[in-house]
RNA sequence: GACCCCUUCGUCUAGCGGUUAGGACACAUCCCUUUCACGGAUGCGACACGAGUUCGAUUCUCGUAGGGGUCGCCA
């Protein structure tokens, strides 16, 4: 049975290397029915906050990187919090003592001896590693406060907890003879090791908070991206499934997780494909669903949503010329106020030539005769007009819309004239002539 | 400083001794088009360097350079 762990330590917001470790995790779970475990390493009393756990928490839900065990869904192993688990590690500790691999400092800090023997490493991603005996000093096990250091609770839990695979950052794995060092001294067999790629900046240099893309809740939650777009492009920095396409379900994903495949290079973040991989995304969600992930950053932006039929329309005519949901506000925002602002060269294209407000003058007549008002009816209205001034409605069409949106860019202008509808129409036709 | 991992277009990568070195993103051009996009087509563009091994190296070996990581009473 197949039993792996994300152990992220509380100190800040889920980094997106820590989330792609933790999507590793989940892929090889699901693929082979095993058991995924969530185990926050909180032992640094002074660096971990509550927030800090919610927050990893609620950004691996968005992610959709369900566990089987740990904080809020229980198990058979816990506490999941390594804050409770105190008596273990002072159990595990005594078994040391007893067999003679410890020893106390002045000051009460307890210390490993190492066993100063050639360890290798088996990993599944690096190949065999081999690490000669090491000169480095016995390492802490116990600080004089009694709280443990990492090295060993992360061991002694992956043994309580049965782990059978680990995948962690490849940051690990220069330490990674240490926890096989103190797996063997407790007569326990190391789990199979698996060491991920770093994601680094796009300028190669390390990513670390603050940089573009490094928190997840700041960058993708709030920054207007999908759960299953960044699921997605997290995937490929790393690993490239055996298909002919790059767009992938969860589902197609989780059969095609073979952990060999897993690169052994970093890879570099790519801001411009997560967000390619975004569009895509958006682009096949329903105008209900679209609506639903949109509205809050439409919402954040003051627009008031009253007819929530017209907003959805609103927001799915704009649904392909964008990529993040924190762009849509802007294209659509006329969609909700009358007082929409004319952007600058709006303002000098309509004023270009002076025939302009007899063109829409027209056209306002020609919509003002509609007794129906749907787009294949603004559509013939204006063509009417077209034909009556002897122009194309192509001459018409882009003073529409600036008059109906203010913008230069937008979807059909028959598009918005249906969605605000005849009163509105002819009011901001008025409106623009008067500018 | 020591040790570990890594090195194909700008980026993510395919390749597992013989290929016109393929794809995706980005970029450029064209088509489509009432705008902006989408979509379609085309183009631009890479095997870090040096030795070996071999009939033949992007591919195997070694070295150099470069990038990343570890060496905490952080995780």
């Amino acid at each position: 049975m197949i039993r792996v762990r994300f152990a992220p330590s509380p100190t800040g917001d889920l980094h997106v290397g820590g989330g792609r470790t933790a999507l590793f995790n989940w892929l090889f779970a699901r693929k082979f029915g095993g058991t995924f475990i969530l185990r926050i390493e909180d032992t640094d009393g002074a660096r971990n906050t509550e927030e800090a756990a919610q927050g990893i928490l609620k950004g691996l839900r968005w992610m959709g990187l369900d566990w089987d065990e740990g904080p809020d869904a229980g198990g058979s192993y816990g506490p999941y919090f390594q804050s409770q688990r105190k008596s273990i590690y002072d159990a595990y500790l005594a078994r040391l003592e007893a067999d003679g691999r410890t020893y106390v400092e002045d000051n009460g800090a307890v210390r490993f001896k190492f066993s100063r023997t050639a360890i290798t490493v088996n990993d599944l991603v690096c190949g065999d590693v081999t690490f000669a005996p090491t000169e480095e000093p016995d390492m802490t096990l116990r600080r004089p406060d009694g709280s443990y250091i990492f090295h060993f609770v992360n061991v002694v839990d992956d043994i309580e907890m049965k782990m059978t695979h680990v995948f962690r950052g490849e940051d690990h794995l220069s330490n990674t003879w240490k926890h096989i060092d103190l797996f063997n001294a407790f007569g326990a067999t190391p789990p199979t090791y698996a060491h991920i790629p770093l994601i680094l900046n796009s300028d190669g240099s390390k990513m670390s908070k603050r940089d573009e893309g490094s928190a997840i809740e700041k960058s993708y939650m709030n920054g207007g991206f999908l759960p299953d777009a960044v699921f997605n492009y997290l995937c490929m920095l790393g690993w490239t499934p055996r298909a002919d396409v790059e767009k992938l379900s969860r589902e197609a994903l989780v059969a095609l997780f073979e952990p060999s495949e897993i690169h052994s290079s970093n890879a570099r973040f790519d801001m411009a494909k997560c967000s390619w991989f975004n569009a895509q995304y958006l682009r096949e969600l329903s105008p209900e669903a679209l609506f639903a992930v949109a509205r809050p950053f439409l919402e954040k932006e003051g627009l008031v949503i009253t007819d929530e039929a017209v907003a959805a329309a609103a927001v799915y005519s704009v649904k392909e010329k964008v990529s993040l949901l924190t762009e849509i506000p802007s294209w659509v925002h006329y969609f909700f106020r009358e007082d929409y602002v004319f952007e600058a060269d709006v303002v000098t294209k309509l004023k270009a030539k002076p025939e302009n407000v007899a063109l829409l003058q027209a056209a306002a007549s020609a919509l003002a005769t509609q007794t129906e008002w749907t787009e294949a009816s603004v559509q013939t209205a204006v063509e009417e007009a077209a034909k009556t001034l002897s122009v194309k409605p192509g001459a018409l069409m882009p003073l529409l819309r600036f008059a109906l949106s203010g913008q230069s860019r937008g979807p059909g202008v028959t598009t918005i004239a249906h969605l605000i509808g005849q009163a509105s129409t002819l009011k901001r036709i008025e409106r623009a002539t008067a500018l």
